[in-house]
DNA sequence: TTGTACGCGTTATCAT
DNA sequence: ATGATAACGCGTACAA
């Protein structure tokens, strides 16, 4: 591969000053600069990034953390972060975590030997020692869809229990009175989500029944599916059911139908994320819409914002939530 | 952060024994050994892989390039390279690209800047300069999902043809004639699967009709509600349609439920892919399974030896496919 | 078996 | 305005 010095060598020029050229750094001669650059061009010359952020002690490169089996949630808000993080002039690294000890052990010995300028959590680590070896090596760092208490990072995410409130409202006021909940016991959401439905019912003076409830171990529509079940075979009255995410509300629907159960004539279903594809479930999702692609271009300002500023700024970025009506519920009236 | 040379200085011994530890190089007197080990642990010591690369000239990674809105199949086909790079010890890097000329320019500069071990493509190019670059550098390649005949490269990917008419006897077993098709222009597999579908028809002397053919500009859900909405418009007599992916078959079926038609009962649908959600939609999908996790894993084997060995193996890894019969076809006796 | 010296490609500092 | 030099952290000949 061609170096620095090739070009410096064929221009007639040190090193330093091709790298000036390169960098746009202080005052070339106009006609050194033109030299430089036509060689550059003809030798179709780049940049060595490794040896550049060995020198600089910066890769231009933020690390994204994300569950290996990402969701489809998920995989849209690091679309928007990959985009934003792209204009800002940063590439973007991936980790992705399994649900082990051993490979969050391994995430931090590859995070320790990583030279990043920035990372962000798309995934709830259990592990405080990442954390930890963040904040002592001071990394500029973005929680996204989640807080960590213990520790002083920036984090973006919708008002959890509001917004799960808002669903079960939204039910509520549609003259639903037995409504199931399906839920995760993972994660901070799941029982952030559980607890706005339970505020809502309570809001309400209606009484919360545990046997309408199931937690399933994952948010997939896998497990939506099983969780519906699980409710259907406790024979209760049942008219609507809020599913925490809306993976899960795809699952249950599944169920539902596979059971004859229509919906929304019979079971109304409401998710909350909205995702892409809950527009085309049949019938389509009424969900609550997290603004995705907001939530992503802000987890990128905070990291890119406070690596420019050379510190912290804003503590929590909370995100309001808002009603999609289509066609998953009905109204009792 | 820590170097070598502190390790070094703190176990009382010189940089390069350091080194030949934790590269388990040839003979380290026991005794040292131990020691080294003993201060790199309690110091939390991790080989800068920044500096690493430079040096061996080699990264342990292999990039993976990808569109930047990749569908539910991509997703799940890189889930499975990620998992088996992995395994084999690399990094994956990703790199997203746009759907415009300019977007395969930048990449191009930044994959010269990048020191890669090696490169999987998921997603084709149309600028055959990238193509060129790597054949000339000699990087380790592999294509997934299609080829690129001009470039001695590896590829796996399906007989798609093959699929795409298997897909439609199907149909025609199940008594239907009057059958739709929705395909994309872009890439070479739309107009492959287009191919076969052509074929399966003239095999069995149906005629092929234009107008029940569309192409849509896309191959995601929204683009076979459209496309099926095209169909709609025209008036024919349809009984079945085959979607060339099962998304544009998601969007297709979306459409003829918004239409008030009922599926299969009045018109049959079937897609090709055979991605998770398609368990899961209503009804859910017969399909053509395309084996995702092995083709990932064949990618990530392709690369890896050849690396491994230093030269090309294997050109074309073809892998065969099967029906997947679900609830979204009738058989018309 | 271990240490010394050098080089990888780049940028920053300090001369000039 | 430009060049020489050192430095980044590591691996590897080669010397000891």
């Amino acid at each position: 591969m061609t170096s620095i010095k090739d070009i410096a060598r064929l221009a007639g020029v040190s090193p330093s000053t091709v790298s000036r050229v390169l960098n746009e750094r202080e005052y070339v001669r106009d006609e050194v600069r033109q030299r430089v650059l036509s060689i550059v061009k003809e030798k179709g010359y780049v940049q060595n990034n490794v040896a550049r952020s060995m020198v600089l002690k910066r890769s231009f490169t933020i690390g994204v953390v994300i569950p290996h089996l990402f969701n489809m949630f998920q995989r849209q808000l690091f679309a928007s972060m990959e985009f934003f993080l792209e204009q800002r002039g940063y590439k973007t690294q991936f980790f992705f975590i399994r649900w082990s000890e051993a490979s969050e052990q391994a995430f931090l010995r590859r995070l320790k030997s990583e030279t990043l300028d920035g990372i962000i959590f798309i995934h709830e680590l259990y592990s405080p020692a990442v954390y930890q070896h963040i904040q002592e090596r001071g990394l500029p760092v973005a929680l996204c869809t989640f807080e960590k208490d213990q520790f002083d990072f920036p984090a973006v995410h919708i008002e959890e229990e509001a917004s799960a409130a808002l669903a079960t409202e939204y039910l509520i006021q549609r003259g639903h009175r037995n409504i199931g909940l399906i839920t995760g016991g993972h994660f901070s959401f799941g029982k952030q989500r559980e607890e706005g439905y339970r505020q809502a019912l309570k809001a309400h003076g209606i009484p919360c029944n545990p046997e309408l409830m199931v937690r399933v171990p994952s948010y997939n529509p896998e497990a939506g599916r099983s969780g519906m079940i699980t409710l259907l075979t406790r024979k209760l009255p049942m008219t609507a059911v809020f599913a925490a995410t809306d993976e899960l509300a795809i699952g249950a629907i599944k169920a539902l139908y596979d059971s004859g159960i229509r919906v929304p004539e019979e079971v109304s279903v409401i998710g909350l994320d909205d995702i892409d594809i809950s527009t085309f479930t049949t019938p389509a999702l009424t969900t609550v819409r997290q603004p995705i692609f907001e939530m992503g271009k802000k987890s990128a300002d905070l990291v890119c914002d406070w690596i420019a500023r050379g510190h912290m700024q804003e503590k929590v970025e909370l995100f309001s939530t808002t009603i999609v009506e289509r066609e998953s519920v009905r109204s009792l009236a």
